[in-house]
RNA sequence: GCCCCCGUAGUCCAAUGGCAGAGACAGAGGACUUAAAAUCCUUCCAGUGUCGGUUCGAGUCCGACCGGGGGCACCA
């Protein structure tokens, strides 16, 4: 019988001595290492951990374990984003404090990691629902508030029936709440907002930075979030209104072209405009049914147009025509001005609507491509321009040039931009949050809460009724709600709404350099040691809130002067999902896979090496494809050969066996690359390689006491150590070392052993393989083609003929073509 | 509708423009065993979604199409 080793043993066997050793503190003042900081993203503390926790945590740690090994001080820290929904519901159901259920589930989760080997920092641990925690939300609340970037306004936000509370609009997905998948309904409230469109160029142009350094597809979707457009605003005078309405276009080279006007129907301006019409009555009919559909009724794409004249004109700034003036509802209150000039001919959009309203359409653009008069579709590519005064005869880009010219000229318009990217809305009416710190007082009104009396703690939620009914359930709380103001001490209220979570966990990596700092949010000098991150991981799902909002925060925070640097995570790596037979795992799919019963069937290690292996980390790892069990199968492999060594700890390496050395340092040297990269399922591939190799070695090559065969050993423990640690960790007390071998140092690899003494080099003729020869790495081209003419298989195929070109590429291949 | 990514054995996946197969899963056969498990050894299988181009040479670069996934979406 072969022996096999014990997981269960093993595991409760090193981690108390790791517990001891504490490989992963990072908090020495002296510690001479350079520094990395290695940041998972934190988890909110909903039960225990999952098999997406598992991925994650398995990929970070390949980076953070690597980089210790490597020789660097890594900051590897952990917390829990541990204000939410969840609790306040779990709350609800249990008639108990949220505090209760969150820190059990912390307790939970932190055990967990413990178990599952995480080289975490625990002297780093922060909760964002700590008091001295969100003591700093509030503080840099008030700081955002100082420069103007937290402000209330109103403004119909969207409004979740089911949670009650406001989300963001990066909360509502298709026209659903992200959470419960209700439908999104608008409803108008005053609230807080951050000015995070202040910095919507920053954090467009910013991402150069990032180029190479974060996924591609995360850029992108910054990039369409963020949406920036470029374009001019045209003023059209208005009939009987002294100034004129100013519009935005994308397009002013159609200028021209531009038949009627419309402007958004729930806008101020049009309920300006329809005063005194005659068709007011109309006008709030069609309001009325537009405020009556939903996110999802306007989401749907082939929806008619539908609008009403407002009985009013515009005149057109280039040629002087009267235009209609119409209100509808494809028309966006909120982006550009709230009104456009339709040219139909050239938008589609705006020839659907004239068509509905049988509305003229004129083409100022000539092209290949059909009148839209006659085929219904607009052309909006390229071409000549007609019917357009100066500009005829111009291409689209001199066109827009020449008009916004002109018009500047004329004080009639001018270039701009536009984002898609709105302010984000944070206050949400919910108890498990941060106390938004403002008073508001009859007299002074808004009222910033001293810094002396931070934070402003959450009362307790006992005897509160948390149930949602659309206000914060704080506002019931008498004895805190209630206050004087700390301006002029009359009778004063706080803002008894919570901060949006996404606030936390827009600066927690900044914290970690410091969790327990009790006077600053941090110490300029410890995030000047740490910060940037050098490497982020973490989900795609926040590819754009939480990276938009840090990268926001980020930015502000160097602008007040308390940060050097003005982006987050130099590095982002974004691990894929855990599914089952093709779908995300869930309970009522019926497919949710319990990563306590894989640990207890197969083991950590096996858990952690199945997840790395599985594929590219950004792939989504399907758990039917993947073999646990044959991780193990390969791990007890492994570490047999750790038993199997006979020569001593410390032996000469360099009298080990040559050939077996020039493959440990071979695979040392591309595992290290693999692992650089992000390709650890590569990584892998070379540590199994090494094993086979070192198998071979032992039972049929140089034999179990050759000291190259203990170096192979030895470069299996410390390369197995980034992903199986209780293996790794087995395998080297085996081979006569003392723990732990998460510090063992990553083996020099010497150059020397990395040459090859004879390489194959490919003869073609006319790029078809002839046949292989061994030659020297070190061969000229010169002597490389001598050798290939001289070969009897290229002699035989050649035939005497004369060849047209002959491409050497030593030590590689020469290439004769006839 | 606009934009992005991906298509390699039965499966998951490797391959700085240079021998398509590193590694694994599954399958088959064998060794060991009274037998099984475990272990070890051997082995089967595709020519890279399709068409065209660039190149001495294309899985890799370019273009079109097909298929899958994703982001944005009445954003003027």
């Amino acid at each position: 019988m072969h022996e096999a080793y014990d997981i269960q043993h093993v595991q409760e066997k090193w981690l108390p001595i790791w517990d001891q050793i504490q490989p992963f503190r990072s908090g020495k003042a002296d510690d001479p290492r350079p520094k990395k900081y290695v940041l998972d993203m934190f988890p909110y503390p909903s039960g225990d951990l999952h098999m997406g926790h598992a991925e994650a945590y398995a990929l970070g740690d390949v980076i953070a374990r690597y980089w210790v090994q490597k020789g660097f001080n890594v900051m590897h820290p952990i917390g829990w984003d541990s204000f939410g929904l969840p609790a306040e519901n779990a709350a609800i159901k249990r008639n108990s404090d949220p505090r209760e259920w969150t820190y059990e589930n912390i307790e939970i989760q932190k055990s967990s990691m413990r178990r599952f080997a995480c080289s975490f920092d625990w002297d780093r641990v922060l909760h964002t629902s700590d008091p001295e925690y969100y003591k700093w939300n509030q503080w840099l609340f008030l700081e955002m508030y100082k420069k103007g970037l937290a402000y209330r306004k109103d403004a119909a936000v969207n409004w979740c029936p089911t949670c009650q509370t406001v989300l963001a609009n990066e909360q509502v997905v298709a026209g659903l709440c992200e959470r419960c998948d209700s439908v999104a309904t608008k409803k108008k409230l005053n609230q807080w907002y951050l000015k995070i469109t202040d910095y919507a160029d920053r954090l467009l142009d910013d991402m150069q930075q990032l180029e190479g350094q974060w996924p591609e597809k995360v850029l992108m979707m910054q990039r369409n979030w963020i949406g920036r457009s470029i374009g001019a605003e045209v003023d059209f005078a208005i009939e009987g209104r002294d100034a004129p309405v100013t519009v935005y276009t994308t397009r002013p080279d159609t200028l021209h072209g531009a038949t009627f006007m419309v402007v958004a129907v729930d806008s101020e301006l049009a309920t300006e405009l329809v005063t005194g019409t005659g068709v007011e009555s109309d006008f709030a009919k069609y309001l009325e049914s537009v405020k009556a559909a939903t996110d999802i009724d306007r989401l749907a794409t082939d929806r008619p147009k539908t609008g009403i004249f407002l009985n009013r004109y515009a005149i057109n700034p280039v040629n002087g025509e009267k235009i209609a003036i119409w209100a509808s509802d494809y028309v966006l209150a909120d982006y550009g001005t709230g009104a456009i000039m339709a040219v139909p001919a050239h938008d589609q959009r705006d020839l659907d609507f004239a068509r509905a309203m049988k509305l003229p359409v004129t083409v100022v653009v000539e092209s290949d491509e059909e009148d839209p008069n006659i085929s219904g579709v607009a052309t909006t590519g390229d071409g000549v321009m007609v019917n357009s005064g100066s500009l005829n005869g111009l291409n689209k880009a001199d066109a827009i040039n020449k008009i916004i010219e002109e018009l500047a000229g004329k004080k009639l318009g001018k270039s701009a931009k536009n984002y898609r990217l709105r302010d984000w809305l944070i206050s949400r009416q919910r108890f498990w949050g941060t106390p938004i710190p403002i008073i508001h007082c009859p007299s002074c009104g808004e009222v910033p809460v001293p810094h002396d009396q931070l934070p402003v703690a959450l009362p307790s939620a006992k005897g509160l009724d948390l149930k949602p009914k659309g206000t914060s359930p704080l506002g019931a709380v008498e004895d805190w709600v209630n206050v004087a103001c700390p301006q002029c001490g009359a009778a004063a209220k706080r803002d008894a709404d919570t901060m949006d979570t996404f606030f936390d966990s827009s600066w927690y990596y900044l914290r970690y350099t410091n969790p327990n700092l009790s006077d600053q949010a941090f110490d300029r000098k410890e995030i000047d040691k740490w910060l940037p991150v050098d490497q982020y991981v973490g989900g795609v799902t926040h590819a754009i809130l939480h990276l938009l909002y840090s990268r926001f925060f980020t930015k502000a925070l160097h602008d007040m002067g308390y940060l050097g640097f003005t982006e987050p995570f130099s590095k982002l790596l974004n691990q894929g999902m855990v599914l089952m037979d093709g779908s995300a795992m869930s309970k009522s799919r019926g497919n949710l896979v319990k990563l306590s019963d894989e640990l207890a069937t197969h083991g950590v290690d096996a858990i952690r090496l199945s997840m790395v292996f599985a594929g590219p980390p950004e792939d989504d790892v399907d758990w039917a494809d993947v073999s646990p069990a044959g991780s193990l199968k390969f791990l007890n492999r492994a570490w047999r050969i750790s038993g199997d060594i006979t020569s001593p700890a410390g032996c000469d390496f360099t009298k080990g066996d040559l050939a077996l050395r020039k493959v440990t340092h071979k695979a040392l040297h591309e595992i290290s690359f693999a692992v650089e990269t992000f390709r650890f399922n590569v990584a892998v591939a070379r540590v199994m390689e090494l094993v086979n190799a070192t198998r071979k070695a032992i039972d049929s090559g140089c034999g179990a006491a050759d000291p190259a065969v203990r170096e192979a050993a030895e470069a299996i423990a410390i390369s197995l150590s980034l992903v199986a640690p209780y293996t790794a960790e087995e395998m080297w007390e085996r081979l006569g070392h003392k723990p732990a071998i998460a510090l063992a140092g990553w083996p020099t690899i010497d150059p020397a052993l990395l040459a090859e003494d004879a390489v194959t080099v490919i003869l073609q003729i006319n790029g078809k393989i002839k046949d292989r020869i061994e030659v020297s790495p070190n061969i000229s081209e010169t002597e490389l083609e001598k050798l290939a003419f001289e070969n009897p298989e290229i002699k035989a195929a050649l035939a005497g003929a004369k060849p047209s070109k002959i491409i050497v590429r030593a030590p590689k291949l020469v290439n004769i073509v006839l």
